[in-house]
Formats: structure tokens, C-alpha cells, sequence
DNA sequence: TTTGATCTACGAAAAAAATCGTAGTATTTT
DNA sequence: AAAATACTACGATTTTTTTCGTAGATCAAA
């Protein structure tokens, strides 16, 4: 699949959390942040559908969309890019600059560390 | 500083590795991965350098380019939008869809969990 | 049933990013 | 010194991405 242009992200990652949505549900959301138009928005989404990145339910009236590509992959594509383009393909410096930047809770760091152990475990 | 493009962000990467580099060193690299021309490398910083992204040394007759921002810097701005945009702001999953990605070896495994021992000691 | 609000469709324009081609000059090779 | 090679400069074009404006259809309210 395509990779996400950034405009294209911001809907992707709203729909990921709304499951689906209509275009003014996703134009509400941008609006909160960002100075949009709500046709722009509607374009936006039609070149999606059109593109294939969203799906489209138009039984009725006003369209409901869902994503076609799962945040989990999108995220691995995300993060492989970054990965060799700005961390000379480290992932413990990316890790590492995430912590610290938005600090894990506790449970959190329990399941970071989980995670390790895991990885160490599959390592031999 | 404002944000590099996918292409800028190519050519900052080589130029953190070498610190300094001539249009043609970087356009070899470039050319190793992907189809492009001379002029358009060049082209791409020179406008890096019009921006103030790039510093140019002209004493010679091939100017050599380095980069102003440091990569952490970058990183750093890399990151946490990328954190916002794909990841609901959770550190902790991109961290580990990155370390999931490239495995880390045990040095770096015991690195990652001083770091986290480290973060929860301030997190008090 | 008229008025107003809400949607979609779509073409077009604007803005941003990337690519290309040519000209002029310096440098190196033959 | 002529010819080939390597650089920069720069305008122009192309491609991609984003934004805007208008028209027509449907629905809801007065």
C-alpha cells in the first residue's frame, strides 16, 4: 500500500481510534486543531476511498469510511521508514529519544520490560 | 527550524554520517538506492542551503555542505510527531514497534534498561 | 411547501516538492 | 591548446499534495 501522506495520517489516525466515521465527524476533529475547510476534508477522504486507503459504506445519506490499512501495519511501515532515514536504523536510539519524550507510568515500563525479556528470550 | 521533506531528509542523513560532503558524494549515495539525476541533487541543496538548512563552504570550486541542525534535534521533532500522527501518543508502543523491527543486541538490550531504570527514578 | 441546513460530487486553483535542461565557467586530460 | 569532464547557477516544468468554490440532491424545520 501507498504510504500516508501527513494530511493523510491525521484522518487515518482518527479513524483508527473511531472504528468509522462520516466526513463531519473527522472534519469536527481536524477543526479542533487545525484551520480547515470541511470540503477540503471531504475531498480528502474521497481521494482516499479512491485511492483504496478507505473503505466507504453509502447506504445512506451521509457516507461512513473506515480504514482499509490497520493502525499496526501503517505503524511498522511508519517506523521501518524513520527507523533507516533518521536513525541510521537503530532502533535503541528511536526507543530510546520515544521514552523520552512521553514518559511511560509504571505499567507501562513493566511492560516495556516484559517486552525486553521476551526479545532476549527469543535471541539464542 | 522548519521540517525537512522525505527527500531533504535523505541528503541530511548522509550529511550526519560524513559531516561534510560535496554534491557529488551525495548524489553517489543517493544514486546507489534510487533513480536521480545530478542537477536535481544539487538543485535540492541548494534550496537546502537557501533555507538555512545547510551550510555551504565556496572556497573551493566544489562547495562542500554541512548540516545546522544536529540529528538528535531532528529526531526529536521526528519523533514526537510522529508519536501524535500514528502512535495516540504513546511512547511505549513506539518504542517497541521499533525495537520489535531491528532486533538490539544484548549491549544495547542492557542499555535500554538503564534507560528505563533511569526514568523511573526521576518519576518520582 | 418554502426555507435552511447538510451532503456529495467535482473541477479548478493554489501551494509545495521534486525534476529537468541549458548555459557558462573552471579544471583536467590528451 | 583543444577536447572532454566536472561544477554551479538558475529558470522552467512536472508532479504531488492541499485547498477552494460551486452546483445539485436530500432531509428537516418552520
Amino acid at each position: 500500500m501507498t504510504k500516508p501522506t501527513e494530511s493523510e495520517l491525521e484522518i487515518l489516525s482518527i479513524l483508527w481510534e473511531l472504528k468509522d466515521a462520516s466526513v463531519r465527524q473527522i472534519h469536527e476533529r481536524l477543526a479542533e486543531t487545525k484551520e480547515t475547510g470541511y470540503t477540503n476534508t471531504l475531498k480528502m477522504m474521497q481521494l482516499m476511498h479512491a485511492k483504496g486507503m478507505l473503505l466507504r459504506d453509502e447506504e445512506n445519506r451521509t457516507h461512513r469510511y473506515r480504514p482499509v490499512v490497520q493502525q499496526g501495519e501503517t505503524q511498522k511501515s511508519l517506523v521501518k521508514n524513520l527507523l533507516s532515514i533518521a536513525f541510521g536504523g537503530s532502533s535503541t536510539s528511536l526507543a530510546m529519544q520515544a521514552l523520552g519524550q512521553e514518559k511511560p507510568s509504571k505499567e507501562e515500563l513493566k511492560e516495556i520490560r516484559a517486552f525486553l525479556d521476551q526479545l532476549e528470550q527469543e535471541n539464542r
